[in-house]
DNA sequence: TAGTTGTTTGAAAAAACTTTCAAAATCCCT
DNA sequence: AGGGATTTTGAAAGTTTTTTCAAACAACTA
């Protein structure tokens, strides 16, 4: 039996008191060089491994954070958790796991749980747009970053560090591309009301229908969950619409692979019959027999960025008081789904410029 | 600010010791109902939350597991990692997320971080075959499951448990499909050498092959590492071959997609020029222009069990000395890229029993 | 009433570490 | 050698909780 061995230990084969060991474990000055250096092979060659909730119990610091998704199956979150999980431990920090399904009480008990773990933060991929929690740890000043979801909460507003994209540019960016080749009828699938992102990016499209001075037909905006089950189902719902739309814009890839299900099904083709852009750019979203055209975007790298900010904040303490919101760029993607390629356009830079391109791709 | 507030405050209040608080947070005896009740309802109004690093600390038990983990961006992962996640907190642990990139030394890294953050049993869903870290762990006889993927050695073999699918069965399936619809020159890209499923897939392979008295030639087994990648790359290999095989196993789903791009980038048809079998069944091989025929294995159930067996390993202790093995059976899933549906059978049961079909389907 | 039994409570120790403060040791200068 | 300054070390307290042991208290029996 591997008996745990621990700072005392090593001060008596040292013959030192304990303080002395903890000050050349931790490379602390007021010690000699000399000493410190017996200290260290000792507690090497003993195999000492320091145990971290004794120093966090006195410390008040975990090096831990906190991790809450919906759901790490939606390929979306599994790129950027990735993100945040490498950049944690590249700073020293681990993360605990919480996927609450979207559930605000599952989520609370987590939160719970995390904090009497003692996590030094948490970052919340999936907030929900009025999160009674989230403003509860807002207004207590908890360390907090939200990352892709927002709330709209004035404190966690004034008070929370957010990264995403810029969700508004990036649904106008599809719904003109689709604009730009010829589609009129145009059907939007949003994500829940609850999710912040769902409702900038339908945002985004309304923008770019009324820029192009389109009819905005509230039956062509339906409600979905981002899941490929609600892409499926509100795809559906459209095809059997008496004057159904010529193109889709699905929230998100996964639900735009459901619509795409739903439309093959229908004995239709894309993008012959019915056009379709997705958001997100997950990585199936390329496949051979895919090729969703989407709005692409940095996932990988908008987790690092929440991550060191929030880092930044449980380290920093209170020296920087104003939140910080990090917009990244959204991209369009031009792959198979909405026949770019069938026009024999060439394919041009897909910077965010303001719509300057006039409509002569139209019919 | 909030200040925390502890057991010792709640006594102060309550006019009683911190011992009896104690006793009444954890419904322990030897403590009058009254009082008991006294103690909640103040502890309750004060929002006491329990400090748990410090409960750790004297009872050695954090509720906390570690979960190491190649990659979670590989689909099969991540439904992996959420039936860990989903049990986990169902038996009221939590689960620390690692991911080494196959990589020892990173893996090692983490362990000890793991251990020195006190969590109590780990669970491995990526063990390298000769990996020098679980053996450590094994000897130690520190709580592990392997999942997934397992190791030869002795002493892990003798102490820890394991669940994964049975491979040999699951290799033999693919290829057997594959003989059954008439195919005799049969490329199979494995696994890495490092992962026990990649050699026991293709093994099972192998059998096939004899069973059905074909021929196993060398320059068709090729190795792979499970990515989308070494299965683009792995494919184009096959293809430039002379004689080029007319089917492809490969030992993973994410490989066989790869494999996919490649076929359809060299201008051949699937299954009609080439069929192709995975392994895995993760979710997008279902989709509509995929339809990937493979080997289905219930991942979210053995995570499931992989934690439950760790949960009770941690908390009989020593009850239960020798290692349980648990080997779920994987199934036939008949799609589209072997040809099945074009040779006009009808889907006929798929459960794995000898093989007695009479090659009447060949040619 | 004394003694026994059983229940309820609290003091103190323990878990493994960090930090503060004071004491001891060393060094430098006159 | 003596005194001040500086460096090195250790004792003790603190972090929050559980647990053991003993004390106090109530109730019951003889």
């Amino acid at each position: 039996m591997y008996k745990k061995i621990n700072i005392k230990d090593i001060a008596r084969i040292a013959q030192v008191s304990h303080t002395t060991v903890s000050r050349a474990l931790n490379d602390k000055s007021r010690i000699r060089q000399e000493t410190k250096e017996k200290i260290l092979s000792i507690a090497k060659e003993l195999g000492y491994r320091p145990n971290f909730i004794a120093r966090s119990l006195v410390l008040k610091r975990t090096r831990t954070l906190g991790l809450v998704i919906t759901n790490i199956a939606n390929p979306f979150y599994t790129e950027l958790a990735q993100g945040i999980e490498k950049t944690a431990t590249k700073l020293g920090y681990s993360i605990i796991l919480c996927s609450t399904q979207s559930d605000i009480s599952t989520e609370k008990q987590y939160i719970e749980m995390l904090r009497s773990k003692g996590v030094d933060g948490i970052v919340f991929s999936s907030a929900h747009m009025e999160d009674p929690n989230i403003v509860a740890l807002a207004e207590e000043e908890f360390p907090i970053t939200l990352v892709n979801r927002r709330t709209y909460h004035p404190v966690v507003k004034e008070k929370v560090n957010y990264v995403g994209v810029d969700n508004i540019l990036g649904g106008f960016l599809a719904v003109e591309h689709l604009i730009r080749l010829g589609h009129e009828r145009i059907g939007v699938i949003g994500g829940s009301a609850e999710s912040s992102v769902g409702l900038e990016r339908l945002e985004g499209g309304k923008k770019a229908l009324s820029t192009y001075g389109l009819e905005q037909r509230n039956d062509y905006f339906l409600e979905g969950n981002f899941l490929k089950k609600s892409g499926y189902e509100r795809g559906k719902q459209f095809l059997k619409m008496a004057e159904l739309p010529t193109a889709i814009f699905a929230a998100s890839d996964y639900m735009a692979l459901g619509v795409c299900q739903a439309i093959l099904e229908e004995g239709l083709r894309i993008p012959e019959d019915v056009a379709l852009i997705g958001f997100n750019d997950i990585e199936f979203s390329s496949m051979q027999g895919i090729e969703l055209t989407t709005i692409g975007q940095k996932k990988f790298e908008m987790g690092a960025i929440a991550v060191e900010m929030l880092v930044e904040k449980i380290e920093k303490g209170e020296e920087r008081t104003s939140a910080k919101e990090v917009l990244l760029m959204p991209e369009l993607i031009i792959r198979k789904t909405c026949g770019f390629h069938l026009k024999g356009y060439q394919i041009e830079s897909t910077n965010p410029s303001p719509p300057t391109l006039s409509p002569e791709g139209r019919g």
